[in-house]
DNA sequence: TAGAATTGCGCAATCGTTTACGCAAAATTC
DNA sequence: GAATTTTGCGTAAACGATTGCGCAATTCTA
C-alpha cells in the first residue's frame, strides 16, 4: 500500500520486454501486436499503473493542460464559461487551470508567464479591463501556442476570439422595447474604451435610428456595473425635463438599480418605465417584475472557445478564427407594459 | 523571436559554467557565491530564461498545482471558494487546476485518478452528492499527499476538513426568528444522507427545544433546493390545520420558492410568515423583502482549505485537521416582523 | 525463389531539472 | 603549520516517458 508507484519500466521487467514496448503498446501503436497490446494492458492493470503525465508532457514538449486566465473565477459569467471550457476539453483528455487576473493587467502578464512555465498547451483568456498593451499574448503567440481570447477580446491582435454579438444583443433589446411601445429610451453604457461596451452602444444606436427614434445626449449615460451606481444615474435621469420612458442597460447590476431607484419612487416598472438588463444573471428571474435581460451564452462561449482551441492545437487550423455567437432577448417583465402583454395574449 | 527556448545549459555554456551550478543559483543553494549567482540571474535575464516546472516537477516527483474538485464549478458558492483557494496559494507560487464531479462519483473517481496523473501537490475536495465510498480518497492519502475536505465532508475517513458549524448556522437563524416573535417554525432539510443537512436539522431542533416550543413532525420536510420544489412544499405547509409561522430553510432556493407562494397567495412576509435561508446567495439581496440567510463564508473557506493543505504540503502539519469556521446570519428582512423591527429602532 | 516491403520490437538518446557525491581550494582551528 | 572544516563548484545519475533508428523475422511481389 505505501505509494510505489509502477513505472513503464516495471511492466517491461515483469514482460520481459523493454519501456519502450510497454509505452507503445500503451500508445497504441501500430507496430505493436495485439497479443503483446493484451499482454501489456493486461500486467499495467495488475500492477496498478498510472501514467506519470509529467514526464510525458516533459518528453512531448507540452501538457494536456488548458490555462484560463479571467478578471475573476466567482462571477457568473466567468464561471459558466469556465464549466464549458472544462466540460468540453475533458472529452479529449485535457484539464484546465484557473488564474485570476483581478482586472489588473500585471496579474494577467504573471498569470501568462505561469502558465507558460507550466507549460500548458493552449490559454484561453477574458483580458482585465486594463490590458491595453499585447506584448505577453504576443509571446504566447510566438512561442505558437493556442490562443483563444473570449468576450473580451482585442482586435489589434491576431488570434481567435469567441464573443457574443454585443451589437445584436442590444440591437435587439431596444427593438423589443419599441415594439412594446416605449419611445424615449435611455442608454447606460459600461466603459467605452472596452470594445464590448462601444458595440453595445453601436446596437442601440443603430436600433434607435432604424426606428427613427431621436437619442437626446443626455440619454446615454456612462455607469459602472453596480446597483447603487444604477440608481443614482436613474435619478438624474427621471429628473430631465424629458424623462426617458425606458432604459437598455449595459448590465444586470445597473439595471436593478434602476428598478429599485423607480419602485421606491413610485414609478411602476414597466407601465411607466420599461427596463433591460445585460447579461442575464440568474438574479433576474427572482426580481419584481422578472428582469428582461440578453443572454451571453456563456456556457456555449465556453464550450465554443474549447473547441478552437482544440482544433488549433490539432493542428486542423492554425489561422485565427473569430466567432461571433448569437445572444438571446430573455424577455421577462420588466419590459412589456401590461396592456400591451395582455392584448398579446 | 521564434519559440526557442533557453534552458540552463545555455546559461550554463554562455558563462562557462555547468547546468548544477546555474541550478543551485536559481535555486538560492548556499553553495553559490553571490558573484556566481548574480552573473547566472543576469545571463538568465539576458537569455530571457523561463524555467521548465515539468522538468523540475517531474525531478522533485510533484507539481507547484493544486487539484480542486467541486460538483459544479459555476455553482457560486463553489466558485467562490475557488476563488478563495486561489487567491491563498498563489502566494506560495502555486496554480490550481479544477475538475467538475457533476455530483457524480465515477467522475469523481476519474478526477482523483486525473490529479493524481498530473502529480499535484495536493487535492482539495467537496465531495458529490453521491459519494459514499471513499477508496479514491484513501488512494490520495495512501500515496501521502495532502487531502482537504471542504464543506461536504466525510466523518468515516481521516483527512483533514474545513467546514461551516452547520448546527450553530442553523441554530441561530431559529434562535431569531424566535427573538422576532415566531414560534411555530417549520424547517426545510435538504438530503439527511448529507452530513451538512443533518448538522443544519440537529441546530434547529435544538434551537426549538432550547426555547421550549414544540416541533409537529410536519413541520419537518425535506425538499431538494430548488424554487419549484420550495413552492410545492410551501403550499403543503399552509395548508396544514396548524400551518407554520415561519420558515428556516436549509437552501436559499427553496426558501425562495417558499416566499414566491406566500406572496402570490397573499400571504406577507414577513408579517404573516418568517422565512430565513441558508447559503446567502448573491439574489437574496435583491428580492422583496430582502431575505435573511446564513453566510456560508465561502472565500473564508477557500482560504482555510488553501492554509491547511499548505501547512501539510510543508510538512508542518501531517495530522489531520478538522476546522469549523462560525456561520454569520446576514439579517435582512424577511424575518423581522415590521411592528418588532420598528420597536426596535 | 530472390528481392522488396512490412511487421514487431529492442537500443539508446532525449526532454530540462535536480541533487548525492566528490574534490580542490580557501578558511578556520589549535 | 598540520589537521580539520567550510566553501564553491563540477560529474553524473536520476525522474518516467517517448521516439528515431535499426535489425531480424515474416509476408508479399513478380
Amino acid at each position: 500500500m505505501k505509494g510505489k508507484k509502477t513505472t513503464i519500466h516495471e511492466i517491461a521487467k515483469a514482460l520481459n520486454t523493454t519501456a519502450s514496448t510497454v509505452s507503445r503498446a500503451l500508445n497504441n501503436n501500430p507496430r505493436i501486436s495485439e497479443e503483446t497490446r493484451n499482454k501489456v494492458l493486461k500486467m499495467a492493470e495488475k500492477l496498478g499503473y498510472e501514467p506519470n503525465t509529467m514526464a510525458a508532457s516533459l518528453r512531448r514538449g507540452h501538457s494536456k493542460i488548458i490555462g484560463i486566465i479571467v478578471p475573476y473565477a466567482d462571477r457568473i459569467f466567468f464561471s459558466s464559461v469556465i464549466r464549458g471550457i472544462e466540460e468540453e476539453v475533458k472529452k479529449s483528455g485535457y484539464n484546465v487551470i484557473i488564474c485570476q487576473s483581478y482586472e489588473k493587467i500585471e496579474n494577467e502578464v504573471d498569470d501568462v508567464n505561469a502558465l507558460m512555465a507550466a507549460q500548458v498547451a493552449g490559454i484561453i483568456i477574458s483580458i482585465s479591463r486594463e490590458t491595453n498593451k499585447y506584448d505577453h499574448l504576443k509571446k504566447v503567440m510566438n512561442k505558437n501556442k493556442p490562443l483563444v481570447l473570449f468576450d473580451r477580446t482585442a482586435e489589434t491582435i491576431n488570434t481567435s476570439s469567441v464573443a457574443i454579438d454585443d451589437f445584436q444583443g442590444a440591437y435587439s433589446a431596444v427593438n423589443h422595447l419599441i415594439e412594446n411601445g416605449f419611445k424615449q429610451i435611455a442608454f447606460f453604457s459600461g466603459n467605452k474604451k472596452v470594445s464590448i461596451f462601444r458595440e453595445r452602444f453601436r446596437g442601440y444606436q443603430a436600433a434607435m435610428r432604424d426606428n427613427n427614434l431621436l437619442i437626446p445626449d443626455e440619454y446615454i449615460i456612462e455607469v459602472p456595473s453596480d446597483v447603487d451606481q444604477g440608481k443614482l444615474v436613474t435619478q438624474q435621469l427621471m429628473s430631465l425635463p424629458n424623462p426617458p420612458d425606458a432604459i437598455c442597460s449595459s448590465s444586470d447590476f445597473s439595471a436593478l438599480g434602476a428598478i429599485k431607484w423607480l419602485k421606491e419612487n413610485n414609478f411602476k416598472v414597466p407601465d411607466d418605465v420599461g427596463v433591460i438588463g445585460f447579461g442575464n444573471d440568474p438574479f433576474t428571474q427572482y426580481l419584481e417584475p422578472t428582469m428582461t435581460s440578453v443572454d451571453q451564452k456563456s456556457k456555449d462561449m465556453g464550450k465554443t472557445a474549447a473547441q478552437v482551441l482544440l482544433e488549433q492545437l490539432e493542428g486542423k487550423n492554425s489561422i485565427a478564427r473569430k466567432v461571433l455567437l448569437s445572444p438571446e432577448l430573455i424577455i421577462r417583465d420588466s419590459s412589456q407594459k401590461l396592456a400591451i402583454k395582455k392584448a398579446a395574449v
